[in-house]
DNA sequence: CTTTAAAGTGAGTAATCACTCACTAACGAG
DNA sequence: CTCGTTAGTGAGTGATTACTCACTTTAAAG
């Protein structure tokens, strides 16, 4: 447990150099199971084939990883954190809780943000989405270590705007469960669903944002 | 692809009928398999295990289905019909093009009728959403044979309230991702983030659905 | 050049995998 | 009762699995 927290811990500060001190053949060996992992599944991915696409004998994966699972945690385990960093960092510059002036700003902003790491990272938020229901050691860092403090920051930034008046009265977890689903849905029919489509990210961001501010704002009269 | 298409076309017809003339020991399998798959995922199921859970010996599996992944169709491939069968049938009575006077009304009882599907079949609609990526088979019965119909069902309902002036002005396949959005990000919060969570189902309907409403209807003035 | 530690190798291993097959049990039709 | 078909069995099979280990290669420091 404490060894986990320190591997998060550890994932989460080195945000900026990553394939630091690794060999070439490490490298490749990562390339080639994510490359792997993201198609056919972890399960039914065998190490052989991976040191197969990687160029490499099998016996160097378990030098650098002790298990397979260890490989797999090595690849998600850094993504997962990232995907929410901005979220859990306090001293962030983008996205600080009263940075923007207005909700839709903020919802803009964040949109762009994540938007573009998913793009960026999409392989490996395949892999994480579905290995987190079969790996315990990745549950418990979503569920106890990320969204606790992801929930509580959202809710008060939530808060925040909700009493300025900008947002309707309602529970703030339901308030950030229909922004969520709005934005998310957006990135996984863009990333996963339609990849291919020809997607112009800024009207349809504007077409989300727009549609939440309109759905959450105070009724009228 | 023809036999594909008579399976797609058998499952879809006997809506009603499960387990029909089934033993009592296939059921057993079929129990066992779903329990296991939700569980661990489909590739690192063992047909050992299933036949152990089921109380049958691993050979009585293979009597009934030739191979694992043909135990694994024969538990998905209904349920992902009958998921959408409701926007594919013409003659259902409950959710008609014309049925509904409001758009909210038909909202309303689209997600009602589908959340309580997925709270049914829960288990297996896990296992549907894992495996679909991973499986040609699941795939192309989805994009080729059950989104065209289901899209396009959907959009001309879309684009019916949006002439009446009951929605934005937008292009249907946008108003639609993003209906479907709020509505799903609910189901999927509701079945699979938060399950144990003490949810009040007409409420939050009733949230989605004004979210939905308030979010795409034309703008005033 | 020498030393030493790390990187890399690939044949080897026990376990497990999906699946087969020769066989028995159950059971309804004639 | 007899026959034929289907359901059920479990030991057996070759292939594949994640992983090990004794070994060689590389490379940087002294």
């Amino acid at each position: 447990m404490a060894e986990e927290m320190e591997q998060w811990l550890s994932s989460l500060l080195r945000l900026t150099d990553e394939e630091e001190k690794m060999t070439e053949k490490q490298i490749k060996i990562i390339q080639a199971a994510v490359d792997i992992f993201a198609d056919k599944g972890y399960a039914s991915t065998s190490t052989s084939e991976i040191a197969q696409r990687a160029g490499v004998a099998e016996g160097t994966i378990f030098r650098h990883y002790k298990t397979k699972k260890d490989l797999l945690l090595s690849i998600v385990a850094p993504v997962m954190s990232k995907l929410v960093a901005p979220f859990v960092l306090r001293d962030l510059h983008q996205v600080l809780d009263t940075e923007y002036e207005q909700f839709e700003d903020f919802l803009r902003a964040m949109m762009r943000n994540r938007l573009e790491f998913v793009v960026k990272h999409a392989p490996i938020v395949k892999i994480m989405l579905h290995e987190i229901p079969f790996h315990p050691e990745l549950q418990s860092q979503f569920k106890e270590q990320l969204f606790p403090q992801v929930g509580e920051r959202l809710k008060r930034i939530i808060t925040h705007f909700q009493s300025r008046g900008d947002l309707i009265e309602m529970p703030p977890f339901a308030l950030l469960r229909m922004s969520v689903s709005a934005i998310m849905g957006y990135i996984f029919t863009r990333c996963y669903l339609f990849p291919e489509h020809d997607w112009n990210d800024e009207e349809e961001i504007e077409r989300v944002v727009n549609f939440i501010m309109h759905g959450l704002a105070p009724r009228k009269e």
